[in-house]
RNA sequence: GCUGGAGUAGCUCAGUUGGUAGAGCAGCUGAUUCGUAAUCAGCAGGUCGGGGGUUCGAGUCCCCCCUACAGCUCCA
């Protein structure tokens, strides 16, 4: 028997039935079949080992993939159970997944795991990698799996196989001395894993439920080359100095003390940049017809009760007493915003209204999820409220989305869209969010987004569409945010006059585009490392003089700039010009000009832009010009 | 909130078996007047995160808090 095998560079050959992928990968070449981890049959990933029967599409998995990638690295975490269980015989075992750098696995030990337990692990799989250890499948019955795992008291792995469904194919692998429940596929020998770096310990709850227990879990990742670990780690070196809480504290932008944790304090040059953020979006938000409001901080308890918050939000809200009467201070400007449309009847004429309001909230966040300005207890959401008759919800949901991409435009940074569905914890009953969803689906396919669903992660007054970016170290950060709500006018019961003459309920639309202005901060620190373009950099230029005797002309061209609304500083210190470069360089200063004799008697400056060195002199008033340029266009 | 390591000068860190708190950078003062990533010298700077305890004596040992960090859980 003979089967045709479509070959991953799309050729077509024929070959023996019950040939594996490792064997074919070798007809093809020896090197491809000695970087093989896995193949892709089908698009089905598989192991190298598994015998083709009939035609089929093979790829060939390498490092270079992320498939084949995973696979390695979920390889890694069994061997990493290997060494566990040699060194620390009694553990019980989790689960352990590759993730997207690297992988984990979850043990229960009496013995508390420590960074030199971490070192001897590191060792120990090591000598299993050399060791050749062979990856071996096998089928096994519901029955025999549960009685194998019962007996060594992997009372983990047998909640997982009761689990699993009637008809699931029950398989197991051996690696080394450690048999593990796990669909698999795996590499074939332990012998390519030839780099290992165990990276940290850290404390997880068996099947992410806070009431179970928790398990200890240890990240690690694992090369083929002992260079790919240099290079990464490397690069995790170069993501640390990109950290928003690092460069936020060398420039001065932000800090967060013992005093108020969470409550962030932004010092004057992070002022600048927030100034700059909400200049732009109160420019571009008069622009798509937008009106501005501004709602207190605090407001009763009734008020709260009223929209649902103390029902679905109450433990993360503060409160005091003002008069004997309880007050919350707002964790949402939309109960505010209510009030604002009821101060008046609305027409249908007036119809969309769109209320935006740079809204301070506050919220109880849990002390372990703090995280410089990404994740703060008090932050200010650049928000809006839209009203609207439900045949303009598509024509709003629409211009929302164009205008967050125009916002987001000057920065440059990737970004995705997910829709969140009904969360256990919502208001409503769901005809009116499968409605509302779909409204939100059908804007997004009308413009040709793509996007992600993430099932039951709205709010719990509505489903949302979400922008999410990345940040340096690869944590994703939702940003802005379109939520359809469909309660808060009900609770409100707002009203507007039809056409008719009756009273009819509008829809309500609840969005921030920056998300809050202290992450989307964050966010961009991080995007640019701190080097920010020049419209929104705290320092744009530094002047800074050779010798005492250009002092004077130093600071009258400092003068100049600034008068032309250049944000510029003067540094006539006492100081070697490489030492005010150096400093001026750390400081990510946009332009350094330099004047020394030559410039002062030519009425010129030496322009020395960051990321480009010297590029020539130029006189100041033709610099003020293409400056005010450069900030017009918002360059990045 | 939970788990794990951690907190010493503004910053980065050293501090032996418990015995008078140290360095570099930054800061201040002076000298130097210099052409594109660190000029030299001097001075000053600390209730060792906070509170208890053990001890003749605690930065160091024990207990309780607080905070930042990594992760879990939760979220803009």
């Amino acid at each position: 028997m003979s089967m045709m095998i479509t070959l991953p560079d799309g050729s077509k050959k024929q070959f023996d039935a019950g040939v594996t992928p490792l064997e074919v990968a070798k007809s093809i070449s020896q090197g491809l079949a000695k970087a093989a981890l896995a193949a892709k049959v089908n698009g089905k990933v598989v192991d190298l080992a598994t015998p083709l029967n009939g035609d089929a599409a093979l790829a060939i998995l390498t490092f270079d993939d992320e498939d084949g990638k995973h696979v390695f690295w979920h390889s890694s975490a069994h061997i990493m159970a290997d060494a566990v269980q040699h060194l620390f015989p009694g553990t019980k075992f989790g689960i352990g997944p590759a993730i997207k750098e690297g992988f984990y696995y979850d043990f229960d030990s009496e013995h508390v795991f420590t960074p030199e337990d971490l070192l001897a692990i590191e060792k120990e799989m090591l000598r299993i990698a050399q060791s050749k250890a062979e990856f071996q499948r096998s089928e096994v019955c519901r029955e025999d799996a549960l009685k194998t795992f019962g007996n060594r008291k992997e009372i983990y792995k047998v909640e997982l196989i009761e689990g699993l469904a009637d008809d699931a194919v029950i398989s197991t692998y051996q690696v080394g001395d450690f048999l593990d429940l796990c669909a698999g596929p795996h590499i074939p020998s332990s012998e390519r894993i030839k780099a290992v770096k165990l990276l940290s310990l850290a404390g997880a709850y068996w099947r992410g439920s806070e009431k179970n227990k928790m398990l200890q879990r240890i990240y690690a990742i694992t090369f083929p080359k002992k260079e790919m670990l240099d290079d990464y780690l490397f690069r995790l070196e170069e993501a640390k100095k990109r950290d928003h809480r690092k460069i936020g504290a060398e420039l001065g932008l932000f800090t967060i003390m013992d005093e108020g944790p969470g409550f962030p304090f932004f010092l004057p040059k992070g002022m600048i940049i927030r100034n700059e953020l909400e200049n732009f979006w109160r420019e571009e938000h008069g622009k798509w017809g937008y009106q501005e409001i501004k709602t207190p901080i605090m407001l009763n308890q009734q008020l709260w009760e009223r929209s649902g918050h103390w029902d679905h939000y109450k433990e993360n809200m503060y409160y005091t007493t003002i008069d004997e009467e309880n007050y919350c201070i707002k964790p949402m400007n939309c109960p505010g915003g209510m009030l604002v449309y009821r101060t008046q009847m609305h027409s249908y004429r007036e119809l969309p209204i769109r209320m935006s309001e740079l809204g301070l909230v506050h919220r109880h966040e849990m002390s372990g999820v703090l995280h410089g300005l990404m994740r703060v207890r008090c932050f200010t959401q650049d928000d809006a409220h839209i009203f609207m008759l439900p045949s303009q919800i598509q024509d709003e949901i629409r211009g929302v989305v164009q205008l967050t991409d125009i916002l987001y435009k000057p920065f440059g940074f990737n970004y995705w869209l997910e829709v969140s569905t009904k969360p256990e914890k919502a208001m409503g009953d769901d005809a009116i969010w499968n409605i509302a969803t779909k409204a939100l689906c059908d804007a997004l396919d009308e413009m040709g987004r793509p996007y992600k669903i993430n099932e039951g992660d709205g709010a719990f007054y509505g489903p949302k569409i979400d922008f999410k970016i990345e940040d340096s170290l690869g944590r994703i950060w939702q940003c802005g945010t379109i939520q359809l709500d469909f309660q808060m006018p009900e609770k409100f019961d707002l009203t507007y006059v039809g056409e008719d003459g009756a009273k009819h309920r509008p829809v309500m639309i609840h969005r921030a585009l920056f998300g809050s202005i202290e992450r989307f901060i964050g966010i961009i620190t991080e995007h640019f490392a701190g080097a920010f373009p020049l419209w929104i950099s705290p320092v744009q230029v530094r002047v800074m003089n050779i010798t005492d005797s250009q002092k004077a002309y130093a600071e009258a061209v400092t003068e100049q700039l600034k008068a032309a609304g250049i944000r510029a500083e003067v540094d006539a210190r006492n100081e070697k010009i490489g030492y005010k470069i150096r400093e001026a360089q750390g400081q990510k200063i946009n332009y350094m000009l330099v004047v020394g004799d030559k410039e002062m008697a030519e009425g010129t400056v030496a322009v020395r832009k960051r990321g480009e060195g010297d590029v020539g002199a130029r006189k100041v008033e033709k610099l003020i010009t293409d400056l005010l340029e450069e900030i017009k266009n918002k360059a990045y």
